[in-house]
DNA sequence: TCTTCTTGTGCATACGTTTGCACAACTGAT
DNA sequence: ATCAGTTGTGCAAACGTATGCACAAGAAGA
């Protein structure tokens, strides 16, 4: 091949044609004021001339400083996540950052998938895994490495995390709904030892007690649609007037079983009101309402946050808390019944 | 803090505990076989007492050889790439390798991001971006870095490439829609510069002329969803038989316009398949006929590629093509006229 | 006992940066 | 012309790892 074994262009060659030597081309390129203007312009004249890219890797490792943040995830089927981690991409690009995305689930463990991130020396680990927020805590503290954790209500843990505010947002559904007429209520909660799903649940029974209402059942399911989607067969037997969802994947598959599997018109017999308010929310074959939890803005407070940990490890943990809001939609509309 | 300037443990610590040098240490480690067992044994014994984890900033800078893989994408929103993002990130970290994540769009030029891809001394870039492909080879040829296309069909240019046979797909589409008795056809292209949907209308049209048939209207639209349903309106005023979309976001798209904005049955009035057979095609408010290329295995492919590509950069370019599958389902029943 | 070979370990260096410190060159004052 | 002060640049060390080479220790043969 031509050029295959071309050096790479580092400091010492652009130092070589420039006239300087490494420590000048570091300065000059990194804005040190003691350069002069004259000496600077011939080293950027000399990087450009050969194309010079800073070696991040040798920085890295001088500087104890990556500019690689560590990003774990869980569960990339979810749309919900998927959306998360676009943003995350988008968002860390434009600060500079570069996210190193390792997956986390039953064969991957969060303490392996840490540890590997601990190795590339990332400065800070933005986690979005939920199931694993336990372990994931323990493997970074372990590691000494900056966590955020995302999407999550603030807990007794000293660890920083940003999400929406769970209680609130499941009062939210519940005013939603009972405004809506609906008088006998079903939670549909995620996998039992969802934290998440618990503090919707909680904000959603507190609001309808408040009404004097309660909750006439609840079902539970692991979050894919597959499963949702067979456990919702359980509820629609006697369905209640309306189903809160602990997230829009649940509140998909419960309409889709409804509508397909059980023969109930959504809205009509049932109203369905889900949370996360995904882009498939609003088109209009499930024209769902839900939730809104206003992820660009969670994402941007990670990223900072991530930022902050990454320049003073020792700083306080900040629990981060975005306001939900209601996005109300066909899913929700009061039955044509009542219309008549 | 309790530990916050403990010294980080490096082989220099390991070698002291277990009374070795940290050449031996580095040895034992690597399994290099001049290791006497006791040795190596008393270094493990050490590392594991002192939780040593390799720099791998320090290796890649030594070796020459990061392990990092740079993946380009483009468009998350699509559910299609979320889904090949999930599983490259996957199959990746399954083979010891770690994805350093970009999205490159219209704010992030392909350059851009290459480059810094290459700052960070990436073994390979895996590009899912097909509206940059051409600056991104380019880029990446500046900086030699081996790169692997995917989801392209084989080209002119000296490039890996992955993707399926999308001439064979469209015409699989073709096939399917004549034999459901269909009898006038349109095609809903991608943007117009778009390689993979004019391969795929090729293959379309090809097929149609074999049995004499032609091609009655082509409407085209970004990819977005509410690009694609506002394009979708010139169509269905005039509505043909069947269409065949570039991709599933874009028969999403149509379908809703459809059912929602002209008030046509899908199927029954119009004939819609897709190209991707993406999660939601399955579910049964689409349950949308698509073309299956086997992401999984593409994935695979990929990945393979790139690590040997990264193993020996002067290896000459290979073009990979799976054969795509054809899933029908209800979008493309006969319509019920014809059972009564 | 003295080579000769084998075997296992340590020394030193390199990877490409950044940065504390010393130093050369120049200015202006005595 | 000498000195203090300023200014810009270079030297060398460090970050943590991997590895060619030299070397010490022990075994085997003469």
């Amino acid at each position: 091949m031509a050029g295959k074994d071309a050096k790479r262009v580092t400091t010492i060659q652009v130092a070589a044609l420039a006239g300087a030597s490494p420590s000048t081309v570091s300065r000059a390129l990194s804005g040190d004021p003691r350069i002069t203007e004259a000496t600077r312009q011939r080293v950027l004249a000399a990087a450009d001339e050969l194309g010079y890219r800073p070696n991040l890797i040798a920085r890295g490792l001088k500087n104890r400083a990556t500019g690689i943040i560590g990003v774990v995830v869980t569960d990339l089927g979810s749309f919900y996540h998927a959306e998360a981690l676009r943003l995350l991409v988008d968002e860390l690009g434009e600060n500079g950052l570069a996210p190193l995305v390792f997956a986390c689930h039953a064969r991957q463990s969060a303490d392996a998938v840490i540890a590997r991130m601990a190795g590339y020396q990332v400065d800070a680990v933005i986690a979005l895994a939920a199931p694993f927020d336990r372990e994931i805590v323990a493997s970074c503290d372990r590691s000494r490495k900056p966590l955020v954790l995302m999407n999550r209500y603030p807990g007794p843990e000293p660890v920083s995390t940003v999400g929406g505010d769970f209680d609130r947002g499941g009062a939210l559904a519940a005013g939603h709904l009972i405004a809506r007429g609906a008088r006998s209520f079903a939670y549909f909660a995620g996998e039992d030892g969802a934290q998440i799903s618990r503090d919707r649940e909680a904000g959603f029974l507190r609001r309808l007690a408040e009404d004097g209402l309660g909750c006439r059942a609840r079902i539970s399911s692991v979050y894919s649609y597959d499963a949702a989607r067979q456990a919702a067969a359980a509820l629609l037997a006697d369905p209640p007037d309306a189903v809160f969802c602990a997230n829009d994947t649940l509140a998909f598959a419960l309409i889709d079983a409804a509508r397909h599997d059980a023969g109930l018109r959504v809205p009509g017999d049932l109203m369905v009101a889900g949370y996360d308010n995904t882009t498939l929310a609003a088109r209009p074959s499930y024209d769902l309402t839900s939730i809104d939890q206003d992820l660009p803005e969670l994402v941007a407070r990670a990223v900072r946050r991530a930022r902050a940990l990454a320049e003073d490890p020792a700083a306080a943990p900040v629990q981060d808390v975005v306001l939900p809001r209601l996005v109300a939609r066909g899913t929700t509309e009061r039955p044509p019944a009542m219309e008549t």
